[in-house]
DNA sequence: GTCTATAGCTTGATAGAC
DNA sequence: GTCTATCAAGCTATAGAC
């Protein structure tokens, strides 16, 4: 869609999204989000009806639709697997390559957003409420998938093996350039192609590792 | 130390790693750290010298502690094997373990700077400059202790595998609740015996298999 | 829907008394 | 070292003209 005919609302959600992403939503004032938009201030209150009725408008905006495309693929690799349980290594590409897709694919909108999403996750003030709102059922689902495709492994590690695997992911979304130095610029943490190339075999690993450990 | 020993520069350091912890830095007003820490507004200028010096001397302080005892650890392990490497899961549990004994048994201090550093490590605003100065050199050894402990694997993917590593450590100590909600009570994210028992499993194999992996 | 103007408050920082 | 008092700037939100 041509810039210009965005809508006030799709300007301020846009320039919102990237603030948001770099600085959080305290580092991020009304003024510059609409500077950034280049729309009015008061307009905020018009469209959203405040600041943190706007953050929770970018959130969920993508969220929908991420939600729908993961769920997909993980329908699909189940479908492909029946009536066997689909293996771990194909749940959790359902899991992470509509992501890594829309980042190497789908413009700086999605980039943004998924740097603001490792901000929210790792938010002991906004991950629980917000990400709960809009993740749950479609990670419950995941869980579940993970489960089924680990036999004999405990839930509980299960539910674990979850919380690293998003941990591994949102910290690779957040970008924040120290894997480059740490590597002397080896690696480069906005490499999409090398993150899907590792991600996947890591986690998948990680979580059989985990399913026969000794209780 | 007793609470009426402390020095103004210590209840002001306390309190702003409280307060950041939590809300971050934007989040956190001078007046909410001087508030908490009961002394006067004003002081934070006169001992620290502003916000952001205070900031960087928060990480700072514990940073040494932790990065000495890390390396006493992963000395410990590299001894105990020689002349062969250190295993993976033996380098795994030096970096791991220090942080994971703290916060289980040396106080809320402990427990809020390693919440902030959840948060600072997640940060593209702070994460790169702030975390690089304080664990560079540290996590540069651990680096190479593990390339050593996984013979064949390319250098890319041990640097690719920290990245993974330390996000999954960092959402676990930015303690977010999710887990809770998402395993509907099952697990507890406070539970730092569960985390302990399972994140140097799942790392351990996360790394194997990513040594393993075809290019 | 958009804009101007501003209210009402909080922010980080500092000058100067003690 | 500590405290009072205050400043200049920034903040979110809103009332009201157009």
């Amino acid at each position: 869609m041509a810039r210009s005919k965005r809508t006030t609302k799709e300007k301020l959600l846009d320039a919102a999204e990237k603030l948001f992403a770099r600085r959080g939503f305290h580092g991020t004032s009304l003024r510059d989000i609409t500077g950034e938009a280049g729309v009015d201030l008061a307009l905020v209150n018009y469209h959203f009806g405040g600041k943190k009725p706007l953050f929770a408008a970018v959130l969920e905006r993508r969220g929908a639709v991420l939600n729908e495309e993961r769920l997909r693929r993980l329908a699909e690799v189940r479908q492909a697997a029946a009536p066997r349980p689909a293996s771990t290594e194909a749940v959790v590409g359902a899991f992470f390559d509509p992501i890594l897709d829309f980042l190497a694919h789908a413009g700086p909108g999605w980039h943004s957003y998924f740097t603001l999403l490792a901000w929210v996750n790792n938010s002991p003030e906004w991950g629980r409420r917000l990400m709960s709102k809009t993740f749950n059922d479609t990670v419950r689902e995941f869980i579940r998938a993970l489960i089924d495709s680990l036999p004999g492994a405990a839930p509980e590690d299960v539910f674990w093996g979850y919380n690293f695997l998003t941990g591994a992911l949102t910290l690779s979304l957040a970008e924040t350039g120290r894997l480059d130095i740490l590597s002397d610029g080896l690696c480069r943490s906005t490499d999409v192609a090398a993150l899907k190339a590792r991600l996947g075999p890591f986690v998948a690993a990680g979580l059989k590792g985990l399913a026969q450990r000794q209780a």
